[in-house]
RNA sequence: GGGCCCGUAGCAUAGCCCGGUGGUGCGCCCGGCUGAUAACCGGGAGGUCAUGUGUUCGAAUCACAUCGGGCCCA
């Protein structure tokens, strides 16, 4: 052990501990330690590698690492490894900016293998960059090994996952409407599109009936670019449609429109007047005919046979008749493969018209709306704009249409009742988590559009014959190799595009040149992360995974993803348990943006107060589950609670040092019997705070099996302050102070030295460097190497004494209302007083300050604390006069009788009233009789006496001095200027002084001249070992000598203030 | 528009499942302590428990609605 000096250090700590693990090995050395325990197979959600990690990625780490650290203390050999995410329109996009390019053009021209090249830089750059990132968080996840999704065992595993997909019939190619991004021209999913307000044309357009003459259908839609592709008009077969003939300047028009909403539309085209005709049931205008109002302009829609169907999603907004165009939109589509309609999609992917758009061709369709409405001609009934979500392209940020092509699918939909019943399976924390919202996602579940029209990603590997147009799904590098014919380096495009397989037809087979979604990359992480299919040993041994935990947003992402993979290719779920944790906001609870510039950075936080800190303030400062506001404010109180775990921690080493003490240890190994041998002997405070840190323990350990981090720390955090810094150690300091060997302070050094022990492994899995730290200095020479080679402790249930710590809660409650009543009676706590009576009819009350009486008197600062039932005959009564009753009675002489009331023995007057007697009052003729109803009684506590309640009793104090108590009080306030004195000059605890006290009042000096200079002389180490007492007091008048240090002060003793000054020196010399 | 979660003093939170006097920490004010001391302790002030309605003898807690925040979806 050696003294620890230096104030709280967090990042100079820090810093030497990962050092200290760098060049032991230490993580190593763990994992290996626990190599022969249970496997708990963990898998790390992989982060996307865009560069710099934010606070709630920190999190998200810091949680993982927290509970992996429990698990291998408990014995469990955790497989750790950290995964990175690396492909994807994200890192493409990335690339794109840099390069300065605009379209997908632009990269073909640059080449397809020089531009993947720097997309796998920009992954594996950023990739290196966050493991130092997560490694300074003090991270123990395997990130030298990290599964990685462009290596091609990895891009191995998706395939392999496809072809199973292939194999059970959940694998469909086909024709479908998909969000598009026009920017990026290619598919993007569901989970890729992002939705905020942008404002739009509403317009309502009039589609001629076929055959009548100026009779029209009336429809909504806020995408005139889509009324090219119109082939049917949809309405609901329960809503009434009404006929209605409406006049505008002197022309009159017949309409069909829901009929509530008849009003509503006329109005904003501005049509004076209506009459309702007649009245239709939706189910009546069942496959009406109509025209399209662009014949003229758009040569395809001619062509087009144009009807009124139905459909359930029709409701009563706008005009209750809907435009339907399935190559444009997800329900249109749905719509037209139920009512045999055609799919007319004349955009191609950079979102322009087609030739076949006629008037149209070559717009951007976004720009197109304006020229549209003027092809519309008469036939724009209103005009309109509206603010609404409208979805966007998550990387490039532009807004999405939707477009009919050709895609590859896989059926999620039919996988939904099992994916349904697995997840039912899972243990999730919390238990909403799955039951409600994972449960309502999945049964949403569409098909999942799995292509892409991209370049840096997993190439989908389907070979497709260009003759006779079958394809084959090739599930590994072998099988490829020995369908192709040679092998390949690296599976990525455009390398991959170059293998032909000749088909059995006679052709040969291309392969398709989509790439996978890059959500299906983390999909297979699970068994991808194990080698697998390339290696099934571990695979067999240890999936599906015992443990995952990450963000809400992965409801729909990687809780998802993996899910379907994982029905698909093995039919269960990959996971066991998963644990949803929230999002990292601001203070006001808004999500941290750069443009809100609300953003705090991990590195900030661990700049200011290092990294167990920030793991501690995240870890309990909210619910896993719950957002976490994050609050400077917060961080400071937990920086303040590690800085006094610090305090408490050094403060018995000077001593310990000093009396050379070595725990007792078995061989150099220190197990903690001592406590276990000598319980039973030892002070009540020793019993008290071992049984405490045991019952920490077991909640502690209780609250991490339910994934409840904020309960652990929290506990934990509480255990420091409240049992550890404020009690047990303000009881134990005088007996590190007392000279030479007792058993007494061999106790309390054993039991410090045990609760720190015990402390700091609790804390370990939540603050590693801090603790280790401690651990090294503390440790015995044959202890483990780190504290993170020693196994979990839940509490040993032999040690705790319930009793005893309700016990020590009352006596702080009486502690705390002894300072209560000292404050009332001014009688600071360096003043000895010689009562302190508790008056109570608790049981418990009685007995915690009976049993705990010597730590009563030492924390009251009191001669004597006794406890008494029922009343202190000390206690007097006041009578109380009750003056509306006074009033009535005794009219004007009310006052006289208050007067009277007043200044009657409160205690007679009671007795006698309560023994249903009256009493007269006064004399001569002004004589009252006085009942019950005229007075109240409250207790008048005599002089000196003050009070102050605690639960179940009241305390009271009596501040009476005497002239031993006075000199004792004048005895601390010397010896506290002393001290005071001896910490200015900087001197070691050790160093003996001599010390001159002029005292300017002959009073308190004729007090204290006597025999106190022998009291304070011990205190204040002025008894040097063979020149005897260097103390003495100076009376007014006298004159002091050359002083190392001299100082006047101002005492304020109990009725006077008293000036002294006082002179110190070394006395080594 | 839908699903899930959250809303408790200036700030952060516990309590809510299972109804019965709203606790705690920070900050603030007053006082104390002083061989952990750029620490520590006590006391005090401070609350429409987001709002409204309902159920109930009784609601922070249960139900419904509204408002605000977060995540996800349409």
């Amino acid at each position: 052990m050696k003294e620890v000096n230096a104030n709280f250090n967090a990042q100079s700590i820090e810093r030497e501990v990962q050092e200290y693990w760098r060049i032991h090995d230490t993580y190593k050395t763990v994992k290996k330690y626990r190599s022969a325990g249970k496997p708990f197979f963990f898998v790390d959600g992989p982060p996307y590698t865009t560069g710099n990690i934010h606070l709630g990625t920190a999190w998200n780490k810091i949680l993982k690492d927290s509970i992996l650290r429990y698990h291998r203390m408990c014995g469990l050999n955790v497989i750790d490894r950290a995964g990175y995410d690396m492909h994807g329109l994200p890192i493409e996009v990335k690339v794109e900016q840099e390069l300065g390019f605009k379209s997908k053009k632009d990269i073909e021209k640059f080449g397809i293998r020089s531009f993947i090249e720097k997309c796998r830089e920009f992954a594996i750059g950023n990739k290196f960059l966050m493991d130092d990132q997560f490694a300074s968080l003090g991270v123990w996840l395997d990130f030298p090994n990290a599964y990685q999704t462009v290596q091609p065992e990895y891009i191995e595993a998706a395939w392999w996952t496809l072809a199973r997909a292939e194999e059970k019939g959940m694998l469909e190619r086909g024709h479908r409407v998909v969000n598009w991004c026009p920017r990026c021209e290619t598919a993007i999913a569901d989970a890729e599109v992002e939705y905020w307000d942008e404002k739009d044309p509403s317009i309502f357009v009039k589609f001629p009936l076929t055959g009548k003459q100026d009779e029209y259908l009336v429809i909504w839609t806020t995408t005139p670019w889509t009324l090219p592709a119109n082939v049917a008009v949809a309405v609901s077969e329960e809503i009434e449609y009404a006929k209605v003939r409406a006049t505008k300047d002197e022309r009159g028009e017949y309409f069909w429109i829901a009929e509530p909403l008849v009003r509503s539309v006329l109005k904003k085209g501005r049509y004076q007047d209506f009459t309702i005709l007649e009245k239709k049931k939706g189910s009546e205008l069942r496959d009406w005919k109509y025209d399209s109002p662009l014949q003229e302009h758009v040569p395809l829609q001619r062509d087009i046979d144009h009807k009124v169907v139905t459909a359930d999603f029709v409701t009563l907004e706008n005009t209750g008749i809907v435009h339907i165009a399935p190559g444009h939109g997800w329900d249109d589509y749905m719509l037209g493969i139920k009512e045999g309609l055609c799919v007319v999609c004349p955009v191609d992917g950079a979102g322009r018209f087609k030739e076949e758009a006629g008037a149209f061709a070559g717009q951007y369709v976004k720009d197109s709306n304006e020229n549209v409405l003027i092809a519309l001609g008469d036939h724009l009934l209103a005009k309109e704009t509206v603010i609404h979500r409208y979805g966007h392209c998550w990387r490039c940020k532009t807004p999405i249409i939707f477009r009919a092509t050709s895609q590859w699918f896989l059926k999620a939909s039919e996988m939904r009742d099992l994916m349904l019943s697995e997840v039912a399976k899972v243990t999730w924390y919390p238990e909403w988590a799955g039951s409600a919202r994972f449960y309502d996602w999945i049964k949403e579940a569409r098909d999942w559009c799995i292509s892409r029209q991209r370049y840096w990603g997993i190439p989908i590997p389907v070979w497709v014959c260009l003759k006779c147009n079958k394809y084959r799904v090739i599930g590994t590098l072998k099988e490829l190799k020995e369908a192709g014919g040679k092998p390949l380096k690296d599976p990525h495009r455009p390398f991959v595009d170059e293998v032909t397989i000749p088909c059995n037809c006679g052709g040969t087979m291309k392969r398709v040149e989509d790439i996978f979604d890059v959500w299906f990359d983390s999909a297979v992480a699970s068994w991808a992360t194990l080698g697998f299919p390339g290696k099934t040993e571990e695979f067999n041994i240890l999936w599906p995974a015992d443990f995952i935990t990450e963000g809400q947003d992965q409801t729909r992402g990687w809780f998802y993803s993996q899910l379907g993979a994982s029905i698909i290719a093995f039919g269960r779920a990959p996971y066991r348990s998963v644990c949803m944790h929230g999002f990292a906001l601001d203070a006001e609870g808004k999500k941290m943006s750069k443009s809100l510039g609300n953003v705090v950075t991990p590195e900030e936080v661990i700049a200011k107060v290092g990294v167990d800190v920030l793991r501690l303030y995240v870890l309990s400062s909210s619910a896993p589950w719950d957002d976490l506001k994050f609050n400077w404010e917060g961080v400071g109180t937990t920086n303040r609670a590690v800085n006094i775990l610090w305090n408490v921690y050094r403060f018995p080493l000077p001593y310990m040092i000093l009396d050379t003490f070595e725990p007792s240890n078995r061989d150099g190994v220190w197990d903690g019997a001592y406590i276990r041998a000598h319980l039973s002997h030892m002070p009540d405070e020793d019993r008290f705070i071992i049984s405490r840190i045991n019952t920490v323990a077991a909640t502690v350990d209780t609250a991490l099996k339910e994934c409840q981090l904020h309960r652990a720390t929290r506990e934990l955090v509480n255990f420091i302050l409240e049992d550890l810094s404020r009690w047990y150690v303000q009881l134990v300091r005088p007996r590190m102070w007392s000279e030479g060997e007792s058993v007494d302070k061999r106790h309390a050094y054993e039991t410090i030295y045990y609760i720190m022990r015990r402390l700091i492994s609790l804390l370990a899995p939540f603050c590693p460097h801090l603790t280790e730290e401690i651990y090294q200095n503390l440790r015995c020479g044959n202890d483990p190497a780190s504290i993170h080679l020693l196994d979990w402790d839940a509490g040993d249930p032999v040690l705790i004494d319930g009793s005893l710590e309700h016990a020590v809660d009352i006596v702080r409650s009486f502690d705390d209302a002894c300072a209560n009543a000292r404050q009332a009676g001014k009688r600071k706590l360096r003043w000895p007083v010689s009562e302190v009576v508790v008056v109570t009819n608790s049981a418990p009350v009685k007995d915690a300050i009976e049993r705990l009486n010597a730590v009563c008197r030492d924390r009251a600062n009191a001669r004597k604390v006794s406890v008494v039932a029922g009343r202190w005959e000390r206690i007097g009564w006041q009578a109380e006069p009750v003056m509306k009753v006074l009033g009535k009675g005794f009219g004007k002489n009310s006052f006289k009788v208050r007067g009277l009331i007043e200044a009657a023995d409160g205690n007679h007057l009671k007795v006698e009233i309560e023994s249903g007697r009256t009493v007269k009052l006064g004399a001569g003729v002004d004589v009252f009789e006085i009942g019950a109803e005229h007075v109240t009684f409250s207790e008048k506590l005599p002089a000196d006496i003050y009070s102050a309640t605690m639960p179940d009793a009241t305390v009271y104090v009596d501040v009476r001095l005497d002239e031993d108590l006075e000199k004792e009080g004048y005895e601390r306030e010397v010896i506290r200027r002393i001290q005071e004195m001896r910490k200015q000059l900087d001197l070691v605890v050790s160093e003996f002084i001599s010390v001159e006290v002029l005292i300017n009042d002959l009073r308190i000096y004729n007090l204290l001249k006597n025999d106190s200079n022998h009291t304070i002389a011990g205190e204040v180490l002025a008894v040097v070992p063979d020149k005897g007492i260097l103390f003495s007091f100076l009376k007014p008048g006298d004159k002091l000598r050359t002083h190392d240090s001299i100082k006047d002060w101002e005492i304020e003793g109990a009725t006077e203030t008293v000036s002294m000054t006082i002179g110190i020196s070394r006395a080594g010399d």
